[in-house]
DNA sequence: GCAGATAATGATATAAATTATCAATATGGC
DNA sequence: GCCATATTGATAATTTATATCATTATCTGC
């Protein structure tokens, strides 16, 4: 088992929830796909591992894991929500607004905005998303 | 007809897109309401202006809305997309992963990144969210 | 390790949200 | 005003998400 799927599993145990078969296989699901999946997407893959797991479970663990921060619903082009990791703390995105491409970036200075923030509103921040939107090199010259 | 409608409108027409009296309604209804609001909620909103403007409609000037880079989809606890006006360029939230609490905020220092980025990928820029995660004030204590 | 309280599951049903279709209509350029 | 055509909207179909509840599996304390 890896160390993030030992975190994230730690981080469902520490807050009182109960590590189930069903919530595991979810959990390794999304950290070989690396998130970016919508629900059905993920109930799908769940089920080729473990073909009892319902798509009732997928959801609501989802609604959990987002509960807890570990992951975060972002809209993707269509209608599904779709979901991505939040355990490391950050995403960061440049989203084309008209063929969807994500493409990922890894600097950002949030941190001193957002420990100003956590002050002021005393709120306990356990992730942060950024994104650019726009039009990527290929949609540009359409 | 307010600045930021007559901005928004101009977009659409320099895009070479026409000015029907729906887009006319639904971009009325969106900057008097601010944004914040679900496909439908929209579309019942449009209705009570304007009777005849079918859900379809709503749906469809939404997508191109997107497009443009006009508004922008956000997920807010319920199942719906929820968009949120892009014509200021940015949007800074704080979102509470328990209750859904929206705070919005001002600051952001995202504008050298983004230069820095938009040559990198050759990516034309038009706004940017910033989103912090975690447990407001009041969950914090639940 | 075992029993028991209870969180969690999953099959089914229901509701909500989004997308597809296509004839009818309104729009902007001329 | 006319015309080519982008846009509309009523309907239908599909996809996503939520609610319910009897059954099952998990953790705690022994």
């Amino acid at each position: 088992m890896s160390d993030q799927l030992l975190s994230l599993s730690k981080t469902l145990t520490d807050n009182g929830h109960r590590l189930t078969t069903a919530r595991q296989v979810i959990l390794e699901t999304l950290v070989t796909c690396g998130g970016h999946l919508s629900a059905d997407d993920l109930a799908a893959k769940v089920r080729d591992a473990a073909p009892r797991v319902g798509r009732m479970t997928v959801y609501r663990t989802l609604d959990l894991l987002c509960e807890l921060g570990m992951i975060r619903p972002i809209y993707q082009g269509t209608g599904a929500a779709h979901y991505i990791l939040m355990d490391e703390g950050s995403h960061h995105h440049l989203i084309c607004n008209r063929c969807g491409l994500v493409i990922e970036f890894d600097e950002c200075m949030s941190s001193e905005v957002g420990q100003a923030l956590s002050q002021r509103f005393n709120f306990k921040i356990q992730s942060h998303l950024l994104e650019f939107h726009g039009l990527c090199d290929h949609c540009q010259k359409l």
